[in-house]
DNA sequence: CTGAAAGCGCTTACAG
DNA sequence: CTGAAAGCGCTTACAG
C-alpha cells in the first residue's frame, strides 16, 4: 500500500499542495466547496499526515517521557495507568522507561529521551541517584519536567507528592494510640527523601508522645520488599523481645513481616502490632488484615500529567510558568493488624 | 540555548553540510582528518541529530508501540519490564497503551499508533475484542505485529504464549493425583482463546481420568480477580456442598477464595484443595501458600520483542519474514493448598 | 480565494 | 575526497 500525501491529494483534484494543507486544517481563506472536496478525497484515500514531518515543522512530538524505578510494583503501575490515561485524553503518547533504581540508567535514560525530542519528562527518582546534573540539563534545554513521589530538593520544577513526613507522623501515632510503648520502624535506604521523611515522621510522633526514641529499633529494607520484611523481622526477633509494634515503609514489608510471625505463632496484634504504608490491595485479603496509609498511585499519575500539560502548553505559546508542588492528601486506613 | 545542526557544524568548520553528516556517520569517503574536526566539533557544541528530520528522511521512528489490557497487574507488569529492558538494549523505546479490556480503546489505540508510525506494534488483546479488522490492517500496511499471551487464532503474525491448555491439564491432573473427586473450576470470561483453552485443559484432564465433567462446577470470573474469586467462592458454597477441589484461571481469584474459606473455617487443603494460575509472588506469602502454575511474565516479555525485532529488521532489508509462534513452558509448582 | 516558494534538518545519489 | 542539489512531507508567510 502506498503512502497518502498531500501531493496525492492534490494531484487528483488538480489543485496546489498549499490549499490541499489549509482546507484539511480548516483554514477560513479557503472556499467551503474546495474545503468539502479535499475533505472527501482525503476520507477516501485515508490519509493520515505523516507525523515526522509535522513533528519536524512544528517541533513537537506530541509524545512524553515517563522514567520509573520499577515497573512491577503495585503504587508505581498505579501512577502509570492515571498518566497514560491523561496523556491519551490530550492527544499524548507515553514512552515508558524503567531506571531500576540505577543512577547510570536513569541519567543514560534522560539523555535518550532528550535526544527523542519528547515535549515533556516525568520522573521518579532511582533510590541510588545524587546527582542531580542530568535533571539540570533538562531544565537548560526548557523541556518542562516534572517529578513525583521520590523527588529531589536540589532541583526546582513542578513536583507532586504526599506529605510522607506527616503520613509517617500518623501511622505511628495511630500505634502509640492503640497502646503500643515500644515502637520499631523498618525504614527504606538512607538516600530517598521519602525514606528520610517517613523516618522523620516516625521518630517526631515518638518523641511528641513520650517516647524515647532508640536507634537499635530501626531496620533497613533496602529493596522495601516482602523479603526485606521478612528478613528485618526475624533479625528484630533476635535483637529485641519487648518491641510490641512496627511500622514499616511499605506493606510489602509489613507482610513479610507478619508471615514471619505468623509462622512463629507471635500473635497481631495482641503481641505485635503492624502498620503498613501504601493501601496496596493485597493488604486488606491477607490475616491478619493489615492496617496502612492510603497512598493514593492513580491520583498522582492524573495530576502529575495535568500538571506537565500546563507547562508545556505554557510553553508552546512562551509564556512563564511557576513550578508548582502539588501536595495528594493521604488516609489513614484501620483495620486488624493494629 | 539554541540548537545545534549540521548548518552550525558546517559553518563553523567553513565545510559543505553534506560532508559533515558524511564524517559524522564514518563515510568512507571523507578523509581522516576532516572526520576528526567535525567530530571534535560536533562534540565541542553537544551535537544530537534531529531526530524528527532522521524519522523523516528513514522513515524509521526507532519506537514500537505496545498494547496491553491492564497495566496494574503482575503478570502484565512483568511483561512490560521484559519489552522494555530488551527493547532499550536494541535502541527502541517503547510507547505504551492499556485498553481497559475494551474493543473500541483496543482499536483507536492501533490507529494512533499507525499513525504516529511505530516500527512494530504488540498486542495482548481485550477480553471483548472478537473483530480484529483493526489488525488486518496493521498486517496490510506491513507493519510487524506480534501478540502474545492473549491472542487471536484468527490473524497470522508472530506470537509468544503459552500452551494454556497442557497447563491447566497438569494443574487438574494434580488436583486429581492429590485425591480430589469433584473438582470446580473458576474460569475466564467466555471469549478469550486463554479462558477458553485452560477450561478445555480442565474438562479434558477430568475426563481423560474417569471423573464427570459437571457444568454447574464452573463459574465465571469475568474480571478473574480477587473479587471475582470472593463471589465465586461464596457461590460454589451456596450450590454444593461436596466439592474437594478448585482450580481457578488466576491466583488472584484463588486468594479470593482461600480468604473466604478461611473465613468460613474451611480448611485448605484437609476440606478443599486450590490451584491457582500464573505464580503471582504473593501466592508465596498467604497461609496456606498456594499451589500454582508458573507463567513467566518476563520471559515473555523478553521473546517478544526479540521476535519482533527480527522482523522489523527482516522488513527493513525488504526480506521475507516467516511469522513463528513461540510457545513458552510453564512449571507446576506444588505448595500447601493442594 | 488560490498557489508558488521557502524552510524544518537531515540523507544520499551524483558530479567533479 | 568534497559539495551542490534533490528530496522526505508537511506548514505558513507572502504575493496575486
Amino acid at each position: 500500500m502506498k503512502e497518502v500525501t498531500l501531493k496525492q491529494i492534490a494531484e487528483n483534484l488538480g489543485i496546489s499542495i498549499t490549499t490541499v494543507s489549509k482546507a484539511l486544517k480548516d483554514y477560513p481563506d479557503v472556499s467551503k466547496k474546495t474545503k468539502a472536496l479535499v475533505k472527501k478525497e482525503a476520507k477516501k484515500l485515508h490519509y493520515k499526515p505523516n507525523v515526522f514531518a509535522v513533528n519536524l515543522r512544528t517541533k513537537e512530538s506530541k509524545t512524553v517521557g515517563l522514567i520509573i524505578p520499577e515497573v512491577v510494583h503495585h503504587f508505581f503501575s498505579s501512577v502509570i495507568n492515571g498518566i497514560i490515561e491523561q496523556a491519551e485524553k490530550k492527544g499524548y503518547l507515553v514512552i515508558i522507561l524503567q531506571s531500576n533504581e540505577s543512577y547510570k540508567l536513569e541519567k543514560k535514560q534522560i539523555d535518550l529521551l532528550i535526544s527523542k525530542r519528547v515535549d515533556g519528562i516525568m520522573i521518579s527518582l532511582a533510590n541510588k541517584t545524587v546527582d542531580i546534573s542530568h535533571l539540570k540539563r533538562v531544565k537548560e534545554l526548557e523541556i518542562p519536567l516534572l517529578m513525583f513521589d521520590k523527588i529531589s530538593k536540589m532541583i526546582d520544577c513542578s513536583k507532586v507528592v504526599i506529605n510522607d513526613r506527616e503520613a509517617a507522623y500518623a501511622a505511628t501515632k495511630h500505634l502509640i494510640d492503640t497502646g503500643c510503648k515500644r515502637i520499631a520502624h523498618f525504614r527504606g535506604a538512607l538516600l530517598p527523601q521519602n525514606s528520610i521523611d517517613r523516618f522523620l515522621g516516625y521518630k517526631k510522633a515518638l518523641e511528641d508522645h513520650g517516647l524515647k526514641y532508640d536507634s537499635s529499633l530501626v531496620y533497613i529494607c533496602e529493596n522495601v520488599d516482602y523479603n526485606d520484611g521478612i528478613n528485618a523481622a526475624k533479625q528484630l526477633l533476635e535483637d529485641h523481645d519487648d518491641v510490641d509494634g512496627i511500622f514499616t515503609i511499605t506493606d510489602l514489608a509489613a507482610i513479610g513481616a507478619i508471615s514471619v510471625f505468623n509462622e512463629k505463632g507471635i500473635r497481631v496484634p495482641d503481641d505485635i502490632s503492624i502498620m503498613g504504608f501504601s493501601n496496596w490491595f493485597v493488604s486488606s485479603a491477607i490475616t491478619p488484615s493489615l492496617s496502612t496509609v492510603d497512598q493514593p498511585g492513580y491520583e498522582m499519575g492524573k495530576v502529575a500529567f495535568k500538571q506537565l500539560y500546563k507547562e508545556m502548553k505554557a510553553r508552546r505559546k512562551h509564556e512563564d510558568f511557576e513550578p508548582r508542588t502539588i501536595v495528594l492528601e493521604t488516609k489513614l486506613i484501620k483495620r486488624n493488624s493494629t
